[in-house]
DNA sequence: CAGAGTTCTGACTATTTGGTCAGTTTTTTT
DNA sequence: AAAAAAACTGACCAAATAGTCAGAACTCTG
């Protein structure tokens, strides 16, 4: 499905890639079911059927979207190293998705979208990878239960917290005009976010911040 | 829009319910874009054109099943008493939410749904609602933080960890069984969900938990 | 520069879908 | 029971949309 039945030049490549970028943006606005086509094409500057000439059908180019913004997730979520404290890890977490959310909000909000409709369009392979990583903080942080090191907390619930919260803010822009009345979302205002949820979250668990060199 | 030009008699009142349920499963399914008429109709058991002959059109529709979601939710999310101690506000406040959460799932997922997309259906007197008993638990919150009675900590923040990790939770039906690999949720699954919320939130603001009886 | 492979596209099709409407049936009112 | 009002519906329509295709244009290679 993904690949075509031909040669790829540097040119093609290209034009798949501008392409590709038009649908993350439509599919972030409007969607799997409102995304459309011909707005895809026209963003991109191309004509309908050249984006049919790259992506067989709506559900291909999706898919291959989707792809992507899994990928991008799954790099960035490094595995959590067993040794390291947990104060650490659970700050390095936060503000890594954080980031991620700053950098790619319209991956972040497929990437929801897609969650709430439960994966329907996911992959077998990138549904289990996604599990894996998600399963392996939860594995660490009902160890650190275990030995005491946090206070007791329902792994899944906490992991929830991080990714509810930091999810639910980037996947609201609108909202937060709407609601908070706000305009959009600084530079500064993620950075509070992070430095906020992390305070939550080592409140959570009974743990103080660690002192660290932050690089900024 | 929302009035036809003409009587109600109490049998179209039920033939209006019995479509608005249909819809509101349907929209639940497959949101706004994704539904469609014709499966409202043969959900609701009747004629697509009796669905028209309610509801002119599809926006009018949604708007009604929105309606009277944002209703319920209001209705249920009591005005903050000023003078109770933050401790039993903050779980009232998420008990009331998760219990709306277990009783009306599809009315929680379309309007999780319609948030992700900005409240873009919704009419501005919903929405001014909407924003009202947001923006009064806020208020409540920093007071509480002035006065010395909480932990620092951000209101906006606060309330999305509460809001988006039942909403989170309450949406992601597949996902908690795609990722965790359960079934459904049980009523047990949301009294925990509610203990663990409580404590958690507590510990954010540095409280305790305060004795109460529970009525079950 | 010739030929092969790749890229591109306008025009077209099949289907789906929201919405209309004229006329029928049922219920309510007088 | 007659008249009026409301409820209902099958048949249709116009618009939108995903996808097809034949052939033109371009690009690379020998």
């Amino acid at each position: 499905m993904t690949s075509l039945g031909r040669k790829i030049t540097p040119l093609g490549n290209r034009r798949r890639d501008q392409i590709l970028r038009a649908a993350e943006a439509e599919f972030e606005k409007y969607g799997y079911e409102g995304a459309r086509i011909q707005r895809i094409a026209d963003l991109a500057g191309v004509p309908k059927a050249n984006v049919l000439y790259y992506f067989a059908s709506k559900t291909t180019l999706y898919d291959a979207v989707l792809s992507n913004v899994v990928d991008l997730w799954n790099a960035a979520l490094a595995p959590v190293d067993a040794d390291a404290d947990p104060a650490s890890v659970l700050e390095d977490y936060i503000r890594m998705k954080v980031e991620l959310t700053r950098l790619h909000p319209a991956a972040t909000r497929i990437f929801a979208q897609e969650m709430l409709g439960g994966w329907q369009h996911l992959s077998a392979h990138l549904r289990r990878e996604t599990r894996e990583w998600t399963g392996q903080l939860a594995t660490e942080i009902e160890n650190w239960v275990r030995q005491g090191r946090i206070l007791p907390v329902d792994p899944f619930h906490l992991i929830f917290v991080i990714w509810a919260t930091t999810q639910h803010y980037a996947e609201s822009g609108v909202q937060v005009k709407s609601i908070y009345r706000k305009r959009r979302l600084t530079r500064k205002d993620h950075d509070r976010l992070a430095d906020s949820l992390v305070t939550m979250v080592l409140r959570i668990c009974g743990l103080e911040p660690v002192g660290r060199d932050r690089n900024s």
